[in-house]
RNA sequence: GGGUGAGUGCUGGAAUGGCAUACAGGUUAGUCUCAAAAACUAAUGGUCUUUACGACCGUGAGGGUUCGACUCCCUCCUCACCCACCA
């Protein structure tokens, strides 16, 4: 008779039906203006051999409320799924199974959707694509291309990141604090390797300041902000001078070891014979009278010139200053780590003079100045920089106060303790004395800007991004370099081609070009027709040791002719980092259709790639692979291709509601939205945000609270929980086993609560179950007013990210509904309002919700088309439980008709009335506070 | 050192100015069973007393605002995550 709850009986035949019947296929791309659409985006992942995580479940779970509950409510909703498939860690994982990772991805990806329609996500499967098909990298390259056509691009040795267990160059992103590779652990060496970098410095400011408008979790802000680090401070020219410059006034002794120089007058100090001027960025201008030291970093070009003989000083130990710069080049950052804060250093020989004062301030090189912050050059005043007392203290370089401290302290600073950071007011400062160290700030900036020994100055942390990869599994960079034409100095830009695009964006790269060209002799950028450039299918793609990438042992990948001059020249066979697929596949979404392209593969399969039996690719099935071209539309520029594709794509974007974990908080998120900025400049896109909401999903810990890890052994597979549990008792667990945001160790104990409610849902439906056409059905007319009440909740809390609390109510009103049914002997709600229960329990739990629809209540279209239940109005006649309190202390509740609680006057008779309330009031004055349907609270006074 | 967030039963958590501990897990007791599991029922913050429509205490600590504070403000403590020799 009764009928258990066995989801493995009818979960796949809904994933079967809901994919024969394209039930979330995101309905006609146009013509939706009048309704209000949603593009509901989860971070795309890269295909794992290790399969679906329970942390990806929660995140498309997740995803997929939201989604389902926007369709269910009339809005036309975008929710694709594609595939991060480039990138290091797929590569490590086919040398380790010693495989090409074009015969093991693809597998991987097969394994990730088959989990996926197991757990019913509601993709439109119909846009999927994987970022390692020509037809989508073809873009990726030919946006790399306009990138470098802009001038955003350059090419340039660089002292690099690199593993060499990995055995390739890394952005400083993937290197940890602790000086290892974020992917394998391994200890980062400095390699100087040609790269091509992108100028996103040049975007710092709008990067910064876009940040304003965005519905984004405030700390995933703030690190953006702190990552692009903007400080406003000024650069400070200094006259450098040697220890031989004895002018009548400018008498030191043995600076490095203190001393108190004489000041110089400032006609003195101008007519000094320079050698040489050093510059130091500074946000504390107003403490430069305090000013003893400068410090320089090693790379600076300064200690170049007085390593290189180009500079000499009598005082300067030469042998000693090489020795410190070539040790801070070897070191980690792990034995820089180790160090601490303990400050090394080597005086130069030369003095630096400041021009406030006169005062000769000796250099030191030190690695504690960084060459990619300010100018590479600090000038130190320890009485108000811990860094530069501890560097001062260090070396006996004399301290002077030149803010006063709290409760005016004027003693001199002798210890760490006293050096004074916070505000205060000027002293020893000649002009600044009395003014506090804001308006000193500016009075001191103006005086160095009205000399021209200084200029106001925006810094930014930000570097430039190195974009180049030695590997082989990315998107080959479409680039040829030409010897010849290198040796005539011509690059693309003196081409008539690149003339005239610099002339139709002369907006945005005019200025810049001879800059820009001048480290590009000899680079063009493939023809459109030429793309894609295919990554060929080699047998043997293991870094060689020289760091460069395997696709430069590929002799018929790298020979090529120049596209300018025609003679034989050699591709660029770097490839792309990860990024560079994820950067703009939010925008391919919506333009992707499967339907428009049915016979496109997935990627160049095997076939497309013969392996050669040798090392190497042979030359034929290489140069037939680069033959082999997809292009879509033979007579159209790319340009106009892109155009199509953008007015295809104008309802959905930009991405509504993009959810995913707070580790991309930085690089992707950022290097997304430098992309967006920049096709927007081109006019390639309209808007110049790519992502309106973020949320960010919590991190699933293991039940023994570390981290999920094959080598613990705690690691929770999603097709176990499914097999046992069912999909939806999962869905529903990881909804509510926490907040959406908040990191969580699972459990399974605590899935057995979701499992429970589910079967309970299941049997209750089950009541609906009727040989005859009617089921006895006796309202209860309170229960239907909680029905109302969790509606209204659920459907407020889902577009909050909320998606613990809906199911609590879900599992509330279940309780209630059961007692009542019990009391009843008949079902409680009629078929109506039991549907429209099913309809908030359909994003949460879609198998069974559609199970019930269509086989207990005989519908025929998929509940998840079917509109969301309106929240239906109080009706009179239901109560409203009123607490009462005396002196904010909670003493009764009144149960009141919901008509009378207008009523103050009557709900406070009723309230004296109460026995627990008469006791503390009887015979006393008091007031009452009443709010309406909520509270009352009596206030006794005193006489 | 900087930034962001968080501190509530045995556990995950709910309540964002109005009945603190909803909902779930766990535990205890009971029903059913030869037994176990499942399922169901009940109890479950602390202290006290005259043992009930009972009192008092209770949301990291202390203070404030308010008729009323987990919620708002101030001071402090602790934890987590991210960044960090950033001039």
């Amino acid at each position: 008779m009764k009928n258990p709850y066995q989801p493995q009986k009818f979960e796949k035949k809904w994933q079967e039906y809901w994919e024969r019947n394209k039930t979330y296929r995101s309905k006609n791309i146009s013509g939706f203006k009048n309704k209000e659409k949603q593009y509901v985006l989860a971070m795309f992942p890269y295909p794992s051999g290790a399969g679906l995580h329970v942390g990806h479940v929660r995140n498309y779970t997740g995803t997929d409320v939201l989604a389902r509950f926007f369709r269910m409510s009339g809005r036309v909703v975008l929710h694709p799924m594609g595939w991060d498939a480039f990138g290091l860690p797929a590569e490590n994982a086919a040398v380790k199974a010693k495989v090409n990772p074009m015969d093991m991805v693809p597998g991987h990806i097969e394994t990730f959707k088959k989990q996926m329609k197991s757990l019913g996500f509601s993709y439109d499967w119909d846009r999927e694509f994987a970022t390692i098909e020509p037809k989508y990298y073809r873009f990726t390259q030919w946006l790399f291309i306009q990138f470098f056509k802009m001038g955003l691009l350059y090419k340039r040795n660089a002292p690099i990141n690199y593993c060499p267990k990995c055995k390739t160059g890394l952005a400083e992103e993937e290197v940890l604090a602790d000086g290892t590779h974020e992917r394998c652990g391994h200890k980062i060496v400095k390699k100087d390797l040609p790269q091509w970098i992108f100028r996103i410095t040049e975007y710092a400011e709008r990067l910064l300041s876009d940040l304003e408008g965005l519905d984004w979790p405030e700390g995933i802000l703030a690190m953006q902000r702190n990552w692009i680090g903007k400080k406003e401070g000024i650069n400070i020219d200094y006259k450098i001078v040697d220890g031989e410059v004895r002018h009548r006034d400018f008498l030191s002794t043995s600076p490095p070891k203190g001393g108190s120089p004489k000041s110089l007058t400032k006609n003195q100090v101008s007519s000094l014979p320079a050698i040489d001027t050093i510059t130091c960025f500074t946000t504390r201008p107003d403490t430069n009278f305090g000013a003893t030291f400068i410090v320089v970093a090693p790379e600076h070009p300064f200690v170049k010139k007085i390593i290189g003989g180009e500079l000499k000083s009598k005082e300067a130990d030469v042998k000693k200053i090489r020795e410190y710069v070539e040790k801070a080049a070897s070191k980690s950052e792990m034995e820089r780590q180790a160090e601490g804060r303990k400050k090394t250093g080597v005086f130069t020989g030369f003095y630096a003079v400041n021009n406030l004062n006169g005062r000769k301030m000796p250099i030191w090189v030190s690695d504690f100045a960084l060459m990619n912050f300010g100018t590479g050059a600090v000038v130190g005043v320890p009485g108000h920089d811990i860094r530069d007392f501890e560097f001062a203290h260090e070396f006996g370089i004399e301290v002077i106060r030149v803010v006063k401290g709290k409760d005016g302290d004027v003693s001199s600073i002798t210890k760490v303790e006293q050096v004074q950071e916070e505000e205060g007011t000027m002293i020893n400062s000649g002009f600044l004395d009395g003014m506090d160290i804001h308006k000193a700030t500016v009075k001191v900036m103006d005086w160095f800007e009205e000399k021209g020994d200084g200029k106001r100055v925006v810094s930014y942390h930000l570097r430039d991004w190195i974009f180049s990869r030695q590997r082989y599994w990315g998107e080959p960079i479409p680039m040829v370099y030409c010897e010849k034409c290198a040796k005539e100095g011509k690059s693309y830009f003196d081409t008539e081609e690149g003339k005239r695009f610099v002339n139709e964006n002369s907006n945005i790269i005019g200025g810049r070009v001879d800059e820009v060209k001048e480290g590009l002799k000899g680079w063009f950028p493939l023809s459109e027709k030429d793309l894609p450039l295919e990554l060929p299918y080699l047998k043997s793609y293991e870094p060689p040791e020289s760091g460069e990438s395997p696709l430069s042992q590929v002799e018929d990948f790298v020979k090529t002719k120049c596209p300018n001059c025609g003679s034989e020249a050699k591709r660029e066979t770097d490839t792309m980092p990860n990024w560079a697929g994820s950067c703009w596949y939010f925008l391919a979404f919506p333009f992707w259709n499967k339907d428009v392209d049915s016979a496109r593969p997935i990627f160049a399969t095997r076939e497309s790639h013969p392996a050669s039996q040798g090392h190497l690719e042979s030359e034929k099935t290489v140069h037939a692979s680069l033959s082999k071209r997809v292009s879509s539309s033979p007579n159209m520029s790319m340009k106009d291709e892109w155009l199509a594709n953008k007015n295809l794509s104008e309802d959905w974007t930009p991405v509504d509601w993009y959810l995913g974990g707070a580790e991309h908080a930085v690089l992707h998120l950022l290097y997304s939205r430098f992309w967006v900025k920049v096709l927007y400049d081109m006019r390639l896109l309209d808007f110049k945000e790519p992502f309106l909401r973020l949320r960010n999903q919590g991190m699933v810990l293991a039940e023994d609270h570390r981290k999920m890890s094959k080598s613990f052994g705690n690691v929770i597979n999603p097709d176990d929980v499914v097999k046992e549990y069912g999909a939806d008792a999962l869905r529903v667990y990881e909804m509510f086993m926490a907040p959406f945001n908040a990191e969580i160790p699972w459990s399974t104990k605590a899935l057995q609560g979701s499992f429970r409610f589910v079967k309970r849902v299941w049997e209750i439906f089950d009541g609906y179950r009727s040989k005859e056409s009617t089921v006895e059905v006796k309202e209860d007319k309170k229960l239907v007013s909680k029905l109302n009440k969790i509606v209204k909740k659920i459907t407020s809390d889902i577009p909050q990210i909320k998606f613990n609390t809906p199911i609590a109510s879900m599992m509330e009103f279940m309780n209630d509904w059961e007692v009542s049914n019990r009391k009843n002997s008949a079902q409680s709600l009629t078929v109506e309002n039991a549907k429209k229960f099913l309809k908030v329990l359909a994003p949460f739990a879609p198998f069974i919700a559609e199970e019930v629809w269509q086989e207990v209540f005989k519908e025929k279209e998929s509940i998840h088309l079917s509109s969301w239940p309106e929240v239906g109005s109080i009706s009179a006649d239901e109560e409203v439980a009123i607490p009462v309190q005396v002196n904010g202390k909670y003493r009764a509740t009144l149960t009141v008709p919901f008509e009378k609680a207008d009523n103050k006057d009557e709900i406070e008779k009723l309230a004296l009335a109460d026995e627990r309330v008469k006791r503390y009031i009887e015979g006393k004055k008091h007031k009452t506070v009443y709010v309406k349907s909520k509270i009352i609270n009596f206030v006794v006074l005193k006489d």
